[in-house]
DNA sequence: GACGAATTAGGACGGCAGTCCTATTCTGCG
DNA sequence: CGCAGAATAGGACTGCCGTCCTAATTCGTC
């Protein structure tokens, strides 16, 4: 594997788990087991590195959702994949946060120029979403189905980390796929 | 004005914009126009100055929530105003974020001894709504009803950090009281 | 007005951050 | 083998961080 590489997996890791800011070059080159000064070969800036992380991410979505694109016919279907990850990365979720939404969060109070870029992970979502809900026929109202699982998932997240309790995401999540199912087959009773 | 009292506030403004780590002692001296070395006849340490913002935030919760409460009768009024903020302090939160969950999520990567505190505050909201969800005749899911509020919330503000778009909000807003007086008025159809 | 305590200013300090340079080692290819 | 270019190690450099000290000033009280 890369330096290069190992690079970015190290970062993206220590990224999620420490913050961008906290995380030095050192604690980078201790995980990849490098000395510093080889960094600049590689990337010139922190900021390059962030860059190159956040690409990676959005690609990893990218395969993620064509993933499950594939593997399902029907869009609830595949709008249950994504409430899944609460439950399947429920452990990381609840120690560090959602990786987009904290870095997201981060950014912005840095007033960091790859803010939009990491807004544009939440964009991939917040398009599939709405593409899948579209496609069960919510036409106009689309998208604002998009952002509405996105904020729930968010807040869960969000909730989960300061108070550690599975029970409660398998409850919300329960919850989600009942609205779901509730305003895909009457769109009138469910709200929204 | 005590000096003291004007740090803290400059501090709590600051850590809310920029981060608690983000924010140096040169940033709150500018801000209250003081030297750098006054600071240590009023806090010795960063982590005191946390502390002490925490302690003032969640007395301001404490006299908000009690405000909230005498204020009306009816406890969804009350629910109400808390579901309210996100329209009021739609700009700062579009900017900054919740107060709450960001210093939470950042103190949680952080690692930091002061996490728990700041969960504090989010348990008063927790309390205090479970408490009126209770008055509602809601018993045992009052709890989790308060939870629900408050990640739905938390979601709506994250998004709305990454998406400033006011219009979400107000949906997202009128779609929970339309869901809080179906959800009280009839247990059952409102799902959860 | 004088004195002791509280407050303030200014800067010293050690440490680590991000950046950048240079000398050395590795690697692929003619 | 020999050589050019990539990759690596180690450390120098500047600058800011949090911390802490000391001297000067202000303030309340007798």
């Amino acid at each position: 594997m890369k330096t290069r590489d190992q690079i970015l997996e190290s970062a993206d890791q220590l990224f999620y788990q420490q913050g961008y800011e906290h995380t030095s070059f050192s604690d980078i080159a201790k995980a990849v087991r490098i000395s510093r000064g080889n960094f600049y070969h590689h990337f010139k800036t922190k900021d390059e590195i962030l860059h190159a992380v956040i690409d990676l991410r959005a690609n990893n979505t990218r395969a993620m959702l064509e993933e499950w694109e594939s593997g399902h016919e029907d869009p609830m279907a595949r709008i249950r994949c994504y409430l899944q990850i609460l439950l399947t990365n429920g452990s990381n979720i609840s120690l560090y946060g959602c990786p987009v939404g904290t870095l997201s969060s981060e950014l912005a109070k840095l007033d960091h120029a790859s803010q939009g870029d990491a807004v544009g992970i939440f964009t991939l979502f917040r398009e599939w979403l709405g593409k899948q809900f579209s496609l069960l026929g919510c036409g106009s109202d689309a998208d604002a189905l998009a952002m509405h699982v996105l904020a729930w998932s968010q807040g869960v997240a969000t909730l989960v980390n300061a108070f550690p309790d599975e029970a409660f995401v398998l409850r919300e999540v329960n919850h989600m796929c009942a609205w779901l199912q509730a305003r895909v087959s009457d769109p009138g009773k469910a709200g929204l």
